[in-house]
DNA sequence: GAGGCGTGGTG
DNA sequence: TCACCAAGCCT
């Protein structure tokens, strides 16, 4: 960092915090009880570092490594990813959530081939400019891939801080973000970036957890304010809560012969970019505070001219059957699904662009679909359709 | 700067 | 069954 001769520091410069024997305290203890085989470990492959840090962003672990392994199965380098069709990789992606993720994970790949040849830069500044990059995570990058020495400040390094420090207020607000930003950089390590920055994550994630946090094998015990002061468990302070709207949708699970019909979502929104059923135009997302629960079929369900109307593009209705409602909470609101389930007379040619297609029922299991969507078909082709997929002649 | 953006596990 | 939680970034 840069000093101006005659300057003197603030009272509030982050010199007052350096204290190297934090970072000796949280590296001792991640090389004797953090984690040291996750997949990701153990390389300096920036593109394997990159790839598990926007898939571990708001992912616990163990939800990450089944689809980390996966991915690097069909995308191994950066530029196998780059060249990789788009539905593939939203594809790999579908069931992990916050799909923006995968559609950046995407556009960084062809930015790396193109701008930097292939190779991840070292300066995380660099780094934080590419798509899906941000401060934290391109601190890590650079750390964990070529020992840059940068801090990082997650979920976990937040609570981490909040309690041994003592610090108020809920994390996510501007003000004790920048205080934590400056703790964080005021207390890396001069040598020892990954164990440390592994440290400060393991340590969150294992024994400063949210709830039942392990006080007694902390490194950090004998320092932790929120431990001397019994606000272990009210620090950090939460996010204050609204109330999460509901709203609703039918969807219509169109079936002809070997094919299910699915629609291609817009980019933004819910489930963007990625494959789903149609839904009834009127109904899609509409707010609805009737205090209705799900399987009040009748009450305010679609006339059946409206699914005549909503198919009538793809052919023409033959029959529409209720399937069971059920319930998807997302984080900031419920929705409530009524699939139906449609039968057509005959399938027309689709005529000009589109954003739907009819999708083989067999082929299903590479369809990049939303998780309860993926649920609902699992469940309802089960046995006739594939079957009748399955069946010669 | 506040809100949008998923999912599966847990108590 | 339900509320809450988990390695943030983008607009």
């Amino acid at each position: 960092m840069k000093r101006i001769v005659g300057a003197r520091p603030s009272p509030l410069a982050p010199e007052q915090f350096i204290d190297p024997e934090f970072s000796r305290q949280v590296i001792g203890w991640q090389q004797q009880h953090g984690r040291h085989a996750l997949p990701w470990q153990n390389t300096r492959d920036a593109y394997r570092i990159w790839l598990s840090e926007i898939m571990l962003q708001q992912t616990q672990v163990a939800a990450v490594i089944p689809y980390y392994q996966r991915f690097l199965q069909r995308c191994p380098d950066v530029s196998a990813l780059a060249e990789a069709p788009s539905e593939h990789v939203m594809a790999l992606w579908s069931g992990l959530g916050y799909y923006t993720r995968a559609r950046n994970l995407h556009k960084c790949a062809q930015r790396i081939v193109a701008e930097y040849g292939g190779v991840f830069p070292d300066d995380p500044a660099l780094l934080a400019e590419l798509p899906g990059i941000g401060r934290s995570t391109a601190a890590a990058i650079a750390a964990f891939s070529s020992g840059s020495r940068a801090a990082i400040l997650d979920g976990n390094v937040k609570r981490v801080f909040a309690r041994v420090f003592g610090i108020d207020g809920y994390p996510g607000a501007k003000p004790v973000e920048d205080l934590l930003w400056q703790r964080a950089e005021a207390l890396l390590p001069a040598h020892g970036i990954e164990a440390y920055t592994q440290g400060l994550m393991d340590l969150g994630a294992t024994l400063c957890t949210r709830s039942k946090p392990v006080c007694a094998d902390c490194p950090l015990a004998a320092r932790c304010v929120a431990l001397a002061t019994q606000r272990v468990h009210e620090l950090p302070q939460r996010k204050p809560k609204k109330a999460i709207p509901e709203k609703q949708t039918a969807m219509l699970l169109v079936v002809d012969a070997d094919r299910v019909l699915l629609e291609q979502r817009p980019d933004s929104g819910i489930w963007g970019g990625l494959l789903s059923l149609p839904e009834l135009d009127g109904q899609r997302l509409s707010d609805r505070n009737d205090g209705n629960d799900d399987n009040d079929d009748n009450d305010d369900a679609p006339e059946l001219a409206a699914f005549g109307r909503a198919v009538a593009p793809f052919g023409e209705l033959a029959s529409c059957q209720a399937l069971p409602a059920f319930s998807h909470v997302f984080t900031h609101f419920r929705l409530h699904i009524r699939p139906y389930r449609i039968t057509l007379a005959r399938r027309l040619e689709m005529a000009g662009q589109t954003r739907h297609v009819w999708y083989r029922i067999d082929q299903l299991s590479q369809a990049p679909l939303p998780a309860p969507v993926r649920k609902l078909l699992l469940n309802t082709l089960s046995v006739a359709d594939l079957s009748s997929v399955l069946a010669p002649g």
